[in-house]
RNA sequence: GUGAGCGUAGCUCAGCUGGUUAGAGCACCGGUCUGUGGAACCGGGGGUCGUGGGUUCAAAUCCCAUCGCUCACCCCA
C-alpha cells in the first residue's frame, strides 16, 4: 500500500467495534470514578521530556527505549507521553492543587505512545484510563484504587480476571534488599543472561522480573528470598493491611513476590490485573503506590496511588468473553425522496427533528420499494417518504416498518410524534 | 531491539510443480420493480496480487531485499 494511505506502523484508526467497545469502557469507568468523587484532567499528549525522565525514572525501559523524544522549534526536548501519571503529577503541582480539599481524585483518559515492537494487544498508540488519588498514605486509599478497577472491569460483564498484588516496599527496604542481591548474585554474575547482568548494575530488581530460563534456574538453585522478606515493620503493616481490606470487601488476589514495576515512582504496593484468556499480553491494568513522585517532580511532599487500563486490553478481554460493545447508534426514522427535487425537503424534515431524533435521509429519489428496503437496513422503526403531494403542504408520510401502518402528517405533528417515541428503545 | 510465520478486491478466502484479459462469497451500486419493502434473479464498480529489484520468451506463482501484520522473547496497558 502506498505510504501515505498507511497508517504509520503500530497505530490504526478506531471506528465500528473497535471504538464502540471503547466508547463503553470509558462510559462506566467515568460514572464509577465520578461517583467515588474524582474529576476528569485533560493533561496535553506531550510534556518536557523532563517530566518523564524524573517521573518515570532515568533507568526504566520506557524511558531509555521506548519514548518518542523529539525537538520543538525552540529546541527544548519534548516527548509524547508514554503514560499518564507523570503529566497529572506535573498539573497537580503547576495548578496547586494541594489546597483542594485532600486527597484530591482525579482521572484521566487518552492516547499514550511508546515505540515498541507491536504485537497483539500492544500498539505504539494505545489509549488508557487512569484514576489517581493524591495526598493521602492511607492504606484505605490503596484498597479504594484496586476496588474501583475492579467493579469498572466487573461492570462491563468481565469475569476471568485475576488480581496479582505484590509490595516493593518503600526506599530504604528497597535499599537493603539490592544490597542482598548484590551480594547473592555477583559471585554469580556469568551466570546471569545479558540483560540481566546490565540490570544487576542499574536496576537489581528486575531480575526477579526476568523469564530467562538461566536467571530462573539461578534464583531457584540460590534460593533468592523475595521483597517481601526484606520490608520493614510500616512496609510490612501495609501490605498486611491492604490484603485485609481486599478480603473484607470480597476482592480475591494472588500474592506475587516477584511484581516488579516498570516505573521507578512506586512504593509498596503494585499489582496487575491480568485476564485468563489473552495471550502474552495479558494484564488489562496495572498500578501502584508512588509516595516519592511529587517531590520528585518538584511539589510539595504528597503521597499517591494510582491505576491504569489498556482500553485495548479490555476490549480483546471483552471480545474474549463474548461480550458486547456499545450498540451502533441507528436513525428512529430514515426519510427518503421519490424524485431528486424534493430532495431539500427531506432535508428540511430531518432538521426539523434534529437534535432530539436521531433522523437519516437520501440525497438521492428512490422508488418505494426501494427506500423502504434502506429504512429497514439501516435499522429504523419509520419510514418517511415525501413525495409530490408532501412536499407541496409541508408533511411527511410516516410508515411504522413493523406494524407497516403509515399516515399523512404534518412536519410539526411528525416532530412531535418520533420525539414523543424517542426514550422508547426500539 | 531479537527470532519465526504470513501479506491476492472494503471483509473472508481460492488461484501458487511459472503459461490467454486474476476469481468466488459477503458487502456496495443499479436493473427486473415509476407511491409501498424485507425474497429471487440479472448486471455493474472496485485489484499496479504489500513494495522494489532479479531470474525467465513469460512471474500472483521462483529468488533477494524492504515494508507491514501475527506470534513468541522483552516489557507492560
Amino acid at each position: 500500500m502506498k505510504l501515505v494511505t498507511r497508517a504509520v506502523k503500530g497505530t490504526h484508526d478506531l471506528f465500528g467495534d473497535e471504538i464502540r467497545f471503547q466508547r463503553k469502557i470509558l462510559r462506566n469507568a467515568r460514572q464509577w470514578l465520578e461517583s467515588a468523587g474524582a474529576f476528569e484532567l485533560a493533561t496535553p499528549v506531550f510534556e518536557f521530556t523532563e517530566v518523564f525522565q524524573r517521573g518515570v525514572g532515568q533507568t526504566t525501559d520506557i524511558v531509555q527505549k521506548e519514548m518518542y523524544t523529539f525537538s520543538d522549534r525552540a529546541g527544548r526536548s519534548i516527548t509524547l507521553r508514554p503514560e499518564g501519571t507523570a503529566g497529572v503529577i506535573r498539573a497537580f503541582i503547576e495548578h496547586g492543587m494541594k489546597v483542594m480539599p485532600q486527597p484530591v481524585r482525579i482521572w484521566y483518559a487518552g492516547p499514550m505512545f511508546r515505540a515498541e515492537r507491536p504485537q497483539k494487544g500492544r500498539q505504539r498508540q494505545f489509549h488508557q484510563v487512569g484514576y489517581e488519588i493524591i495526598g493521602s498514605d492511607s492504606y484505605v486509599a490503596d484498597a479504594e484504587a484496586i476496588l474501583l478497577s475492579y467493579k469498572i472491569l466487573e461492570s462491563l460483564g468481565l469475569r476471568q480476571m485475576r488480581l496479582r498484588i505484590g509490595s516493593v516496599g518503600d526506599s530504604q527496604d528497597r535499599m537493603k534488599y539490592n544490597e542482598y542481591l548484590n551480594s547473592v548474585l555477583t559471585p554469580h554474575f556469568d551466570d546471569l543472561s545479558t540483560d540481566s547482568q546490565r540490570r544487576l548494575v542499574s536496576n537489581p530488581l528486575r531480575i526477579l522480573d526476568s523469564k530467562a530460563p538461566q536467571d530462573i534456574a539461578l534464583l531457584q538453585e540460590l534460593d533468592v528470598k523475595p521483597l517481601l522478606e526484606f520490608m520493614g515493620e510500616k512496609s510490612r503493616k501495609h501490605f498486611e493491611s491492604v490484603k485485609k481490606a481486599l478480603e473484607d470487601l470480597g476482592i480475591a488476589y494472588t500474592i506475587d513476590s516477584r511484581i516488579v514495576r516498570g516505573l521507578d515512582y512506586y512504593a509498596h504496593t503494585a499489582w496487575e490485573i491480568h485476564h485468563e484468556l489473552l495471550g502474552s499480553q495479558s494484564a488489562l491494568g496495572g498500578g501502584g503506590r508512588y509516595d516519592t513522585l511529587v517531590e520528585t517532580l518538584g511539589g510539595a511532599p504528597s503521597p499517591g496511588v494510582g491505576w491504569a487500563l489498556g482500553l485495548e486490553r479490555v476490549t480483546l478481554a471483552m471480545q474474549a468473553e463474548g461480550l458486547s460493545p456499545d450498540a451502533a447508534s441507528r436513525p428512529l426514522i430514515y426519510i427518503f425522496p421519490l424524485a431528486a427535487e424534493f430532495a431539500e425537503k427531506a432535508l428540511l424534515a430531518a432538521q426539523s427533528f434534529w437534535p432530539q431524533v436521531s433522523a437519516q435521509y437520501s440525497l438521492s429519489a428512490k422508488k418505494p420499494a426501494k427506500g423502504l428496503r434502506e429504512a429497514e437496513k439501516r435499522g429504523a422503526k419509520y419510514a418517511g417518504i415525501i413525495g409530490q403531494d408532501e412536499a407541496a403542504s409541508e408533511a411527511i408520510t410516516i410508515k411504522n416498518l413493523h406494524t407497516k401502518e403509515q399516515k399523512l402528517l404534518s412536519l410539526k405533528d411528525a416532530a412531535a410524534l418520533l420525539k414523543g417515541e424517542n426514550n422508547e428503545a426500539h
